[in-house]
DNA sequence: TCTGCGATTTAGGCTAGCCTAATGCCCTGT
DNA sequence: ACAGGGCATTAGGCTAGCCTAAATCGCAGA
């Protein structure tokens, strides 16, 4: 009997509140530290003591580790039910915009719901029919099969030095409105822009697309426009 | 004030529990009658005390009708519901199989989970991928999105006359051994069969397929082969 | 008609998740 | 050094869904 002590007892499978928890630690922690429940509270639109209670039960499962009155991190095994949680959400982000004709502003929605409810034989199967892709159509890498993801330096459009060239790699958001407005300005992933001026006092960002045409990004928006800089310029 | 009396209340969405429950009475109430409170707990996997609960609930919302010791009935509403949640497992089913390749057998318990986190407008697109299915993998018809169903008067093939020419329909079953099994045989919806023979005392239906070639089928599947009996032969 | 058995319902209890109200901790600013 | 405010936690309560055990219904057979 002493073969069994080192197994992982046979962990009842996550439910969804559970996993929607350990995503929201996960984007909280990204930057290192801790997430406070307050912060996880907000994220989730539940009430700080739910976070609380939550916290408890799933440092007694061993997904965080708490620190009372500090906040929380994720286990090695909560980390990987994480990126499990997020590689489903943006495969089936891609997946609905790259075979079902979804818009990039509809599908965090539906990709929320479904997550939750999709086997990993799915998941697989959404992935190779769209060719293993690395990234979702807000430009946010996903993590590989293996549970790898890829972390890349970025800076907001906001710090950006004038003058510049950068590529905008990824757009942090997830409203439908903003969204919508930031394809029609032809601000998306994959696109190069030079940083012509930025207006004092947190004012917007001028901006030079490929094409020529100009766009005043203003600071909300520019917070959320992740771009790498183009060295040999 | 008045002017509210007659709107329908604004009804919260339905949890998963419940669609399941609607789901189970649909069924067993297919051939006409009352679904009994013994039949659903089986069918759900849950103890007979769960279903009086809940469908004391049920009716409270007006989703069945209740008639104590006797069964349970769909009202107009869970009737609705109910063929909502019908179509979309089976619109999931015929994605899974026709976008996806997944095989007949494997497709039931997908579906089964993913029917709850779907929304309507992601059923439409996977319905238009296809081109407006009327029938799942199986041969069970499609409800349309107004909720209509066809229903086919069919015969199992049990119960077809020796001699008889039939065309297999649809296959009642979801268990994915059974259907894998018969997937091998040939026995698919749509293929045609001549009843050669068919032993007594509940014995293997004999039939012969397009090619020529035979197959003994037992009575146990025999019951889940779903036939239309071909007029002109 | 009455008895008894199987099916149904009622009674009472549990967990997961959520809530509000009350309490307790920590840290900053004076 | 300590008072106060803000955040976190504890206390206590609610609903949905499930369970087992106990009571009750209704029908069939004597």
């Amino acid at each position: 009997m002493n073969a069994a002590i080192r197994s992982p007892q046979p962990q009842p499978p996550l439910t969804r509140s559970v996993e929607d928890y350990l995503k929201s630690v996960f984007h909280l922690t990204s930057q290192g530290g801790f997430a406070t429940t307050s912060d996880i509270a907000e994220m989730l639109e539940v009430a700080p003591p739910s976070v609380s209670g939550m916290m408890k039960r799933l440092s007694e499962t061993g997904l965080i580790e708490h620190v009372p009155y500090r906040g929380v991190q994720l286990t090695a095994q909560g980390r990987r039910a994480a990126l499990q949680m997020i590689r489903r959400h943006r495969i089936l982000e891609s997946y609905l915009t790259g075979k079902l004709g979804y818009d990039w502003g509809d599908v965090h929605v539906e990709a929320d719901r479904l997550e939750h409810a999709v086997s990993e034989k799915l998941i697989e199967r959404m992935a190779d029919a769209l060719g293993e892709p690395r990234y979702d159509p807000h430009g946010a890498p996903i993590p590989t099969a293996a549970l790898e993801i890829e972390e890349a330096e970025l800076v907001t459009l906001a710090e950006t030095t004038v003058g510049s060239s950068v590529m905008l790699r990824e757009v942090g958001d997830e409203h439908p409105a903003r969204l919508h407005y930031l394809a029609e300005q032809g601000l998306t992933p994959g696109v190069r822009l030079t940083v012509i001026d930025r207006q004092p006092f947190n004012g917007p960002t001028i901006v030079r697309l490929a094409d020529g045409t100009t766009r005043v990004v203003g600071q909300e928006l520019a917070l959320l426009l992740f771009c790498k800089p183009i060295d040999g310029e």
